[in-house]
RNA sequence: CGCGGGAUGGAGCAGUCAGGAAGCUCGUCGGGCUCAUAACCCGAAGGUCGAAGGUUCAAAUCCUUCUCCCGCAACCA
């Protein structure tokens, strides 16, 4: 096999948002990207692989603020427990980054000036919705009900001096890239996503400073302002490296930049491909060579919640099954498109038909025999069959096609490879029988040679193996009494030292689960979820219930018992309710809005008057035209809002459970149109 | 017509770019074997490859139209 011992490959995660503790999902990445980074070292490559936090920002103030710490005491406290997982998954990077490292924060602030001395960044007007007692902007999207999100006060609308960056500016020389590097935007398929809905309907200007929290790097010249996360986050890349604006870089910045790959969530692609890139350019830096976005790891059992207790954590799985187990799931399991499912019925059945049945096995009945018929000594005796030769081309031939599978990243075709290795050699004891020919003592040299191809194939397999599941794979050669094989020599068969002698009392390397008895764990850590979050306060419940939304469905099991919690909002006078006007109102008639997912539109007869409301509810009422008739409770005097080109005149109300399910209120009986409320 | 992805035996997926006998893993059923972690090996059942047209000697694959899912974007008043 081909070595690159000369070249250097650097390659980043992308630094994890400091907000809370990483469920499986999100330690994924780190998992997927330690398999390349060992697999490229295994090469021969130079390898730098860096990970790390991203700690700035609004929210971690704010999780900061409820839980009565300082921002900074709260990153230590998060950004420790994810440094913690990571090296539980045993992952091997070189660098771990925080945004909070003074001269990462120092390298910023540079950067930043550098930027608006060449015009890149200037001084414009911020404009949106405000909320003075909280001083923070919302977006027009961000708004609950037209008010703010955070006290539920009415926003308006305001200006603020804020810094934005020149995107357009760069932006054609963005697109040449994009088009001439083919590879840059990893799967390809986003690279049209990017292409046609941000870059060539024209890159608006970022704005790149917020005045409306402290929790961030202020601007140097302008101490009011702090650096826009994403500005401070993705320069980590290069900060990490010791990069200087001034040119004083360090050396190591020298030899790895440009990166060879950003491995991201396909969330952030955006990020990555269009604002960094521009970032780079601005600095005059190379381009990153390839960015992937990778799919997601989604649980398959209902909404992840921690009120409900069934978030998956990485740490509850490597107690259960071990790390080696849970690198392999998480990396076996995820297409290279597609999101992939995790659940603990998934995760048993994998550990028991991969990894005990079909690997642990094989290398246990193998060392098993070998010390039954020849006290653990493997010796080859040169005794072939034409049955062996398929063994050996398969064996030699699984280097080259993992090598051709990780070229493109994909991972999870890289490992099955590995499988069809061990499965094959499995095949291959059935083939030979080598219990029948032991019971003859002239067949004992063809025995022998037979045990020799099974340990030699395993100690190839065992090798490659290494990138995936390092510490299994130091398990089988340590029985095996033999060293990982160089890369270079992993096509080439017979390197086994003839004469070895394998351990005399094989071990497990892992044990088939019973789901039943697994479940049983998984209760007791659910319970324990539930009972942590029962003692956190309301605050962070509704704020995981927002969180929640990255699962793959939203049904719920029965029987669950937990009560919805209510979160107080401010308490208001007679005066507040009695400035809103709620009547009975008479479905007309309601129709889908065509080019929407979620509104309906409803013509409501209120008394004498005909109101147009459009309601986000179509999920909930697939047959709109049945609702004619109906009495409903709806709110009139709402300011009118123009949806999907349409005006609303009102706002129709309606209960929504923990799960989101709507259900639209109706009086208990009837009663005529127009009816007040109150 | 906002952009993009998907629909393949019970489940999860590959195959589609460069048309040429429908494949993999798990599950089910039957058989074999007994070195091994009730494991391993062999075999079988099970698919109109979302629908309808078209091109072709030949279509899961190319073209047209349609249906349904899922991301992103958007304004769940």
């Amino acid at each position: 096999m081909q070595k690159h011992t000369n070249e250097k490959f650097y390659m980043t995660t992308a630094i994890a948002y400091a907000s809370g503790k990483p469920h499986i999902g999100n330690t994924y990445e780190i998992v997927l990207a330690d398999s390349i980074a060992r697999f490229r070292r295994m090469q021969g490559y130079d390898v730098r692989f860096q990970t790390g936090t991203d700690e700035h920002g609004q929210k971690i103030e704010n999780k900061a603020e409820e839980a009565g710490i300082t921002p900074k005491q709260y990153v230590d406290k998060v950004s420790g427990e994810i440094h913690r997982i990571w090296d539980l998954m045993n992952t091997s990077y070189d660098k771990f980054i925080r945004t909070t490292d003074p001269d990462h924060e120092k390298q910023v602030q540079k950067i930043f000036k550098k930027m608006v001395d060449q015009g890149d960044i200037y001084l414009g007007e911020y404009e949106g919705w405000y909320c003075t007692p909280c001083e923070s902007f919302w977006t027009e999207s961000q708004l609950v009900d037209g008010k703010c999100p955070d006290c539920g006060r009415p926003v308006t609308r305001a200006h603020e001096p804020a810094y934005f960056f020149r995107m357009s500016k760069y932006a054609p020389k963005l697109i040449d890239y994009i088009n001439t590097h083919p590879e840059f935007i990893q799967p390809e398929s986003r690279k049209n996503e990017m292409m046609n809905n941000f870059l060539l309907p024209g890159l608006q200007d970022l704005c790149v400073s917020r005045t409306s929290f402290n929790w961030g790097i202020p601007v140097k010249e302008d101490p009011k302002h702090v650096v826009y996360v994403w500005l401070d986050a993705l320069t980590n890349y290069i900060t990490g490296l010791g990069y200087d604006v001034d040119g004083n870089s360090d050396p190591m910045f020298e030899k790895y930049w440009p990166a060879d790959l950003h491995l991201i969530g396909k969330d952030i692609i955006r990020f990555h491909t269009i604002y960094w890139p521009i970032f780079l350019m601005s600095l005059g830096l190379p381009l990153p060579k390839q960015v992937f976005g990778h799919p997601w790891l989604l649980q398959a059992d209902g909404k992840m919640s921690k009120s409900k207790g069934n978030v998956i954590y990485a740490d509850d799985l490597v107690n259960l099954f071990g790390v080696d187990a849970v690198r392999y799931f998480v990396l076996h399991e995820m297409p290279f498109e597609n999101d992939g499912v995790i659940s603990w019925d998934l995760m048993v059945e994998r550990n028991n038909s991969d990894l005990a049945n079909t690997l642990g096995n094989l290398v246990n009945r193998t060392i098993s025999m070998s010390n039954k018929y020849f006290d653990g000594v493997v010796e080859n005796k040169n005794v072939t069959a034409p049955v062996d030769d398929e063994l050996k081309a398969v064996v030699t031939g699984t280097a080259q096609k993992v090598e051709d599978k990780m070229k493109t990243l994909h991972v999870a075709d890289a490992i099955s490879e590995i499988f069809v290795l061990f499965k094959r050699c499995n095949k291959y004891i059935d083939e030979t029988t080598p219990w029948v020919l032991a019971k003859n003592e002239a067949d004992r040299d063809r025995v022998a040679t037979v045990l020799y191809n099974l340990i030699e194939s395993i100690t190839i397999g065992a090798s490659l193996l290494e990138p995936y599941m390092p510490e299994t794979t130091e398990r089988i050669l340590k029985q095996l009494n033999t060293e990982k094989r160089d890369y270079a020599v992993l096509d080439q068969f017979g390197l086994y030292p003839s004469g070895n002698k394998v351990t005399d009392k094989p071990e497990i390397l892992f044990e088939r689960k019973d789901i039943k008895e697994v479940m049983v764990q998984v209760e007791k850590i659910q319970a324990a979820q539930k009972a942590a979050t029962a003692s956190a306060d309301g605050a962070e419940k509704a704020a995981d219930a927002k969180d929640g939304g990255d699962s793959a469905d939203g049904d719920s099991a029965e029987g669950e018992s937990a009560e919805i919690h209510v979160d107080p909002k401010e308490t208001i006078t007679y005066d507040d309710f009695d400035k809103c006007q709620f009547v009975v109102g008479e479905v007309l008639s309601c129709e889908f809005v065509p080019k929407s997912k979620k509104l309906l539109k409803f013509q409501i007869k209120i008394g004498d008057q005909t109101r147009q409301i459009l309601s986000g509810i179509r999920k909930w009422y697939p047959e709109p035209e049945k609702l004619v008739g109906m009495k409903v409770m709806a709110l009139i005097n709402l300011a009118p809002r123009k949806m999907a080109g349409l005006e609303s005149q009102g706002m129709l109300l309606s209960a929504e459970d923990a799960e989101g399910n709507v259900v639209l209120m109706s009086p208990s009986k009837d009663m005529p149109s127009g009816s007040e409320i109150c």
